[in-house]
DNA sequence: AAAACGGGGGC
DNA sequence: GCCCCAGTTTT
């Protein structure tokens, strides 16, 4: 097996100490952030702070973080709250099937499971939203299960530790990364120790630039050694994103505007946007008042258009978007009668979730009457 | 195995 | 502009 290969030249070439836990753990006591989830052996609040840390830096998600536990500080609350208000909380985050999953877990677990969050790695990995790392995450965090977890962090710290040549997210990195996860994990305090190996990665054995010469395990790091640190990890190739083009038709009336709730096949799943007009190219405003769904939306020619807004780009994972907004004279619409549709009272409560263009063109634009 | 899924921060 | 982040589900 190719693990045995690295170990065997790590053994090799390093008689020295091969105690990685110790010597990062070490390190993680004297060198940790404090962090509200570190704070406390809650499943719940663990559980959440995994989710919305996923794929998502901690500067980024302790506001959430504060904010939902407030909201929902157990299964419970969380389990009776509505779709909407658990988008509200997750609005401007992003992956919003995260959110999307972990409230129907919730109702998941006090329907069948009597409110008890499962507590091993191996019941955790059935529930929709926890994969293997998350899994891994809970069950030794909260529960002490000796189970190794791999997340960015730990990949790159094990992949320059042991200057691994295997592509991020191929089967060969994820199955010599795990035995080596593996080996080095402290069975007698894992949680401590993930969390060390995942902090280790964050802070000191950075992606861009690490600081290899102040490092601990400058003597025992194999890429650091034969000077390959700023070749691993092996990134994969960035795909190319798709580029679409929306129209938005702002409708209003009185106080209130007209969305949509998008559903889950698309982006933006369960965030409320406007009525779309989306054509394959860019298109000049005339070409979309021209045009057929225009027509099916609005009869006939329309509404007197009172602005049209200028082309604005939004970059998301997979595609980049262009989209546009037709603000329409108010109290000029007609047929938009699906249940998909919804008016609503933007100077009310309870807005709906919005995605992030969406909320910039409500904040820039005043609507007078 | 690859694609889809957000948004933000660092350089 | 490019890279990638305390990943998971779907195809």
């Amino acid at each position: 097996m190719q693990i045995f290969i690295y170990l065997e030249q790590f053994f090799l070439n390093q008689p020295v100490t091969m105690n990685f836990s110790g010597e990062i753990t070490a390190w993680y006591i004297s060198n940790k952030r404090e962090l509200p989830w570190r704070e406390t052996a809650d499943p719940y609040k663990i559980w959440v702070s995994e989710i919305i840390l996923q794929q998502t830096r901690v500067v980024q998600g302790l506001g959430y973080y504060e904010r939902f536990i407030k909201a929902f500080p157990d299964v419970h609350s969380l389990a009776r709250a509505t779709t909407d208000q658990v988008m509200r909380l997750w609005q401007g985050l992003g992956y919003y099937s995260r959110a999307v999953y972990l409230h129907e877990a919730a109702q998941h677990i006090m329907k069948e499971l009597g409110g008890e969050i499962p507590d091993s790695y191996r019941e955790l990995i059935r529930i929709r939203g926890i994969g293997e790392y998350t899994a891994a995450a809970i069950a030794s965090i909260a529960f002490q299960e000796p189970v190794p977890l791999i997340d960015g962090n730990v990949f790159r710290v094990i992949a320059r530790l042991f200057n691994l040549p295997y592509e991020i997210g191929t089967a060969k990195a994820k199955k010599v990364t795990g035995e080596i996860a593996e080996r080095i994990l402290d069975p007698k305090r894992p949680g401590l120790h993930n969390q060390a190996m995942m902090e280790f990665g964050a802070l000191h054995c950075v992606i861009k630039n690490p600081d290899c010469n102040n490092c601990i395990l400058r003597n025992e790091c194999l890429s650091f050694l034969n000077n390959n640190v700023k070749n691993r990890p092996v990134k994969k190739k960035r795909v190319k994103k798709a580029q679409r083009y929306f129209n938005y038709l702002v409708v209003r009336s009185g106080n209130s505007i007209l969305m949509r709730k998008r559903n889950g096949k698309d982006i933006w799943k369960y965030l409320y946007d406007f009525p779309v007009i989306e054509t394959p190219a860019l298109e000049d405003p005339a070409g979309i008042i021209a045009s057929e769904e225009w027509k099916y939306h609005f009869k006939d020619t329309g509404p007197p258009v009172q602005e049209v807004t200028p082309v604005f780009k939004h970059v998301l994972s997979h595609q980049i978007i262009h989209i546009r907004f037709f603000i329409l004279q108010p109290e000029h619409f007609s047929g938009f009668h699906s249940k998909d549709y919804k008016w609503v009272n933007l100077s009310g409560r309870n807005k709906p979730a919005v995605p992030k263009p969406i909320h910039n063109f409500l904040s820039s634009y005043a609507f007078k009457h």
